[in-house]
DNA sequence: TTGTAAGCGTTATCAA
DNA sequence: TTGATAACGCTTACAA
């Protein structure tokens, strides 16, 4: 393995001259420069990254976790605090490792910082435009906006609800319902498209209806439901909390879960085991979504593979009482 | 920032028992063990991943690098050397930086090596169990199979294609076909989705054929197409090669490009800018695509975030000559 | 403009 | 069973 210090040697320079060379640093001749150059094609070295990234830790980096109103909102009502408080605590725990450190800010007056992390599924257009004109680097957690070419971190919806809808199927139910959140955001939207997808391929007709964590009652949205379409063999909702609510409104109306109505919720958020019953769900790894952001932010912070991507985990689907 | 070195001192015991510690090594005394792992606690100390792996990295990894007989025979062809092979450079560059040593080998017969990279869009589900049951870390490499939950590294071919279709459509042109690779490819069918998306959008009606880069005749698709649905007035092919093969049969029958028709192409291969005329395409982030493979892979290496993620590259609009 | 040398936070080899 | 200490490959004061 070629080092610095063969370079270094083999230009006649010492390694701090190579290190300034290969970092572009002023105060170096052309003439070592050349040389320098010359001793790297030569030897086809390539600087170790990890090594450069270790050293370079001293300068910490400063991110910014930027919060909407409405996830504010939810957080103080203790509605997501297994969700995204989850993925943060191992954003926050990775990012260490690699000399990152956080700070919560606003979405839309963010504090100064090196990098920002946008939470949450309602960032528009707007927003984003607003980070790029600031010019330094930010990712998207669990959002994307379709047409925006960002740096984003996702849950793919899609892959989850679509084997979610054709598990039921296969248990032969046909009156399969979903129960979605607000389509804007991009988790929702590759749900809702999963779930009617598989309904469409097994010819069956899709119900959806949207109900909103934060604003609506699902009191209504179940009277709704079942006023407009009779009663379901199963509900698919787009995460747990809806699905908690979902089968507490539906044992309010005696009906047993999952005997009577089975129930698929999404997320699997640290209260869907104890649940009564315990939710059948997708598992979303949060986990590793915390630290793959972590991991993506520091890239971009150090300048490595700058063109956005966007990363979507897969999630796992758990059974359990909720359904059949 | 809490090192080794302060758990160290807390314990009141040196760095190498707690390095012990931390890697579950034998020869630790129960004893020992606990007071290391209490003062772990309560320090709140996270092990450094940067420096671990740099202090490891004298033990190297083997991966191999899996290519389908029909990517193999595309090379023989030269016809894919500017795409796979520039990826594949920037896979090794980097993956060298992170330890990681390749070689090639057979897709379905592989040497024995720590890790797999299966090459290219026509790796099959029975190919995916085989390597499955290897038990050993693997990636697809510019594919995806749907409802598989494996680690890939994809472009964003919908996003792409979506955009130079629109663009096609804004520039007043109806008439927009779509000459496209074969759809088990991951990679042609999120691009034809982009471009059929696209057309349904504007009320326009999507016009597409098959074309297989190594086996087909362009000749026999462009009569069969003008014969079939006539002249159009811009297409878009679903790669660089397509379209250069597109142009010359095009000009063969006296069409100018691109004041008769307008051609996109899709990957920006090294000779799209040299072709004449030049051509307008979707770059395709060759080098960033090795880079982010070889990391990923590294990270499943030491086994870290090893949960199924796929990761889309978003390409860029490059406007040249073969369009207005 | 360049070199020396002290880190960065681990792992791993030896000796105790 | 433990501890000292030399790597690992690079960056960056500080000195020359």
């Amino acid at each position: 393995m070629i080092t610095i210090d063969d370079v270094a040697r083999k230009a006649g320079v010492s390694i701090a001259t190579v290190s300034r060379v290969l970092n572009n640093l002023e105060n170096v001749s052309e003439k070592t420069k050349m040389k320098v150059w010359k001793a790297i094609e030569e030897l086809n070295y390539k600087p170790k990254i990890l090594a450069s990234a270790l050293a370079r830790h001293k300068k910490k980096f400063k991110v910014g976790i930027c919060e909407s109103d409405r996830l504010i909102k939810m957080e103080k009502e203790n509605i997501s605090p297994e969700f995204y408080s989850v993925i943060l605590t191992f954003l926050e725990k990775i990012g260490e490792e690699y000399g990152i450190e956080f700070c919560k800010t606003k979405l839309l007056t963010p504090i100064e910082c090196d990098g920002y992390i946008l939470v949450g599924g309602d960032t528009t257009k707007e927003t984003v435009k607003y980070y790029k004109d600031i010019k330094k680097p930010f990712l998207l957690l669990d959002h994307y906006i379709p047409g925006e070419k960002v740096n984003c971190i996702v849950t793919n919806g899609y892959d989850g609800a679509y084997y979610a809808t054709n598990y039921l199927i296969k248990k032969g139910f046909r009156r399969i319902f979903h129960i979605h959140g607000p389509l804007n955001s991009y988790g929702f939207k590759g749900r809702f498209e999963g779930y009617t997808t598989a309904m469409h391929q097994a010819n069956l007709l899709p119900k959806y209806y949207e109900y909103d964590d934060v604003k609506d009652n699902m009191e209504d949205v179940i009277e709704f439901m079942i006023k407009k379409d009779g009663i379901p063999e199963a509900i698919f909702a787009s995460n747990d909390i809806t699905a908690m609510r979902v089968i507490r409104e539906l044992k309010k109306r005696n009906f047993k879960i999952p005997e009577d109505v089975s129930i698929i919720g999404f997320d699997d958020i640290l209260s869907a085991k104890e649940f009564e019953p315990p939710l059948t769900t997708l598992k979303v790894f949060k986990d590793e979504m915390g630290s793959l952001t972590a991991k993506r932010m520091y890239e971009l912070l150090i300048g490595h593979d700058t063109h956005p991507v966007m990363i979507s985990l897969f999630t796992k689907f758990i059974k359990r009482k909720s359904s059949i």
